[in-house]
This record gives structure tokens, sequence and C-alpha cells, in this order.
DNA sequence: CCTGCTTTTTTGACTCAGTCAAATCAAGAG
DNA sequence: CTCTTGATTTGACTGAGTCAAAAAAGCAGG
């Protein structure tokens, strides 16, 4: 299994190190980390990493196609190796931020492509669906008496 | 006009005051605008507003639906007027920042709702279409001389 | 196995966007 | 006009990430 990895940094041109190869660990543990989760977690493994070399990790392997960046609104940057070529899409609890992946709904809805693309050169159509994630949906009925009609009356796009 | 925010203001249950009437003054006038534009800006109008009122006046008109609050990844978050109940979606430049509004695709395109939820209650289905400006792609035409073959073979989603 | 060049990592200071809390000020109800 | 409540100002602070110089480590050639 390392030396899956040790292989991908080589063939990207990259030298094989020790912060890179615990990163990647991490990261195939944990689907979605951001920097200072991983940073945390790499240490259990190579205790002497800096908070600054897993950004420069992070970014060399997104330079290569490694690892790829999102970035939800209202929190900081998670990052998800890329396994293959399968693209694919997020859903984000609002509540307790867990995300999901989704398959990439292109193939059956080539819709994504707008209609009016004023001008625009596009290249990428990047989705996020928001919503609660079922443990959020469970505490909220147990502990609220409201209504969550908002929630389940469908999706709004 | 003025009166119409005035309006809006009362109706969301909102004073009307000197700083919420220049922000609201800027947003009508500029589509896409981060908070430290915001408050340049309304100086023009109202010089003693101080960032942070900036920033209390956005959440209180976000908060009543008034405005919105895009955050593309990789800049400040964006406030936009929210007229009517017209959802849209947004193209970003990669080069320059710009922005353009892009109809929702829901209606022609129900295929938003993702094929597996994971048990997620999803309410929103947001999207970004990423690319060059139609000005982006005239300037790196003229001043670089590789191809651009990636931006123009179609949409990866 | 060394040597030396180059890429990485470390260290440490810094920026930018945004939040928080206490004090002051203004809207508008009565 | 006055009073209460909500809004703004002031100023300190946080979190996420960048930048640059110095030290360390990878690895290609001998």
């Amino acid at each position: 299994m390392e030396t899956t990895w040790e292989k991908q940094l080589r063939t990207a041109g990259l030298r094989v190190t020790r912060p890179r190869l615990s990163v990647l660990g991490v990261l195939a543990e944990h689907p979605h980390v951001d920097a200072d989760t991983i940073a945390t977690a790499a240490r259990t493994v190579h205790p002497s990493i800096s908070p600054q070399a897993v950004y420069g990790v992070l970014k060399a392997l997104i330079g290569s196609g490694i690892a790829r960046r999102i970035e939800p609104a209202g929190g900081p940057a998670l990052y998800e190796l890329r396994v293959g070529d399968n693209h694919h899409h997020h859903l984000v609890c609002r509540e307790c931020g867990l995300i999901a992946d989704v398959d990439c709904v292109v193939g059956q809805a080539p819709c994504l492509q707008p209609s009016d693309a004023a001008g625009f050169a596009v290249d990428e159509a990047e989705v996020v669906f928001w919503g609660l994630c079922a443990g959020c949906q469970v505490a909220r009925r147990t502990h609220v008496h409201g209504t969550n009609s908002a929630i389940e009356e469908g999706v709004t796009a």
C-alpha cells in the first residue's frame, strides 16, 4: 500500500518524504479533513511535522492531481484523495459539517451545462447539496419540538 | 426607489438607518461585492460607516432574506441583493474573479436531486460553474501561445 | 558509499477576512 | 419629548492561510 503512494509521488515527479507519506496516510483514512486535523493526525506518525509543511505537502499533492481541495462555505478548506478519475460532488450537513460523496450527476444529467453561459468558457461545474445528515435529523426531532417542514419540502436549486 | 428599501427594511422588522440604506445602495449598483468594497463604496455616501457596521448590516439583511451571501472558493465572501424569488447560480471566472448570474437550472433540470442522498435531508443545491470570462479568454489568446484545449473540451461535472 | 545539487521542510513573521464584547448612539413608540 | 430597544462604533482578537529565508533531507552521478 505504501508502495502505491511512493509510486504515485514519483510518477508525479515529487520526492518521497516522510511528511508526504504521513499526510497521504491521513487522507487515506479520513475522507474529508481540514489542514489542522491532518497536521494533528499526521503527528502521531511523524511527530515533528509542522503546520506549514502540511500546507506545502497539500499544495504539491493538489498540483499533481493526487488530492483535491474543497471549500464549503462557512468553514475551513477540506482535502480528499482523488482516487482514479471518479469526479464526484458533496452533500454537506448544515448542523455538524459531515460530508458525504455523491456520484457525479453528469451522464444521467447533462443539464449541468448552463443554458446561458454569458460568454464564459466553462470547464467545471461544482455542485454542493446542503441539508441535514441522518444523525442530525434524529437529534433535531428529539430535542426541538417545532416542525422541520422547510427541510423536507424538497430541493431549492 | 429609496422608499422601496425603507419598506423592505420595515417589513422585515428592521429599523431604517443610514448605514443600512447606504449598503443597500451599493448592493443595488454592484451585483456581487465583497464586504470591503461595500464599506469603501458606502463611505462615499456615509463617510463614518465602520467595517464592522457593514458586517452587521449584511448579517441583518441576510437574516431577513433581503440579501444573499455567496462564498466562492479562494476568495472573500460576496453579497448580492435577492430581488424577488429568482434563485440563481453563478459563473465564476478563474482568472479575474468576475461573476455572472445563471438562471436556476431546476425546472428544465430536476436532476439536481442527488441520486443517492445517503440519508441526508437535502434542502438546497448550490451550483458554481468555473471557467474563463469572455475578456480573459481574449487576454489569454493574446499573451500566451499555448493551447487552451482543456478549457474548450467541455464541462467536467 | 560519498558528494553535491535541488527540492522540502522548518521556523517565524505576517496578512486578510471575519467575529466578539462593551460602550455609545440613534429610531421610533408612546 | 423621553425612554427603551436595537444599531453602530471602537478596539481587541481569532483562525486559516501565505511568504520568505535558513536548515535539512532526497536522490542522481561518480
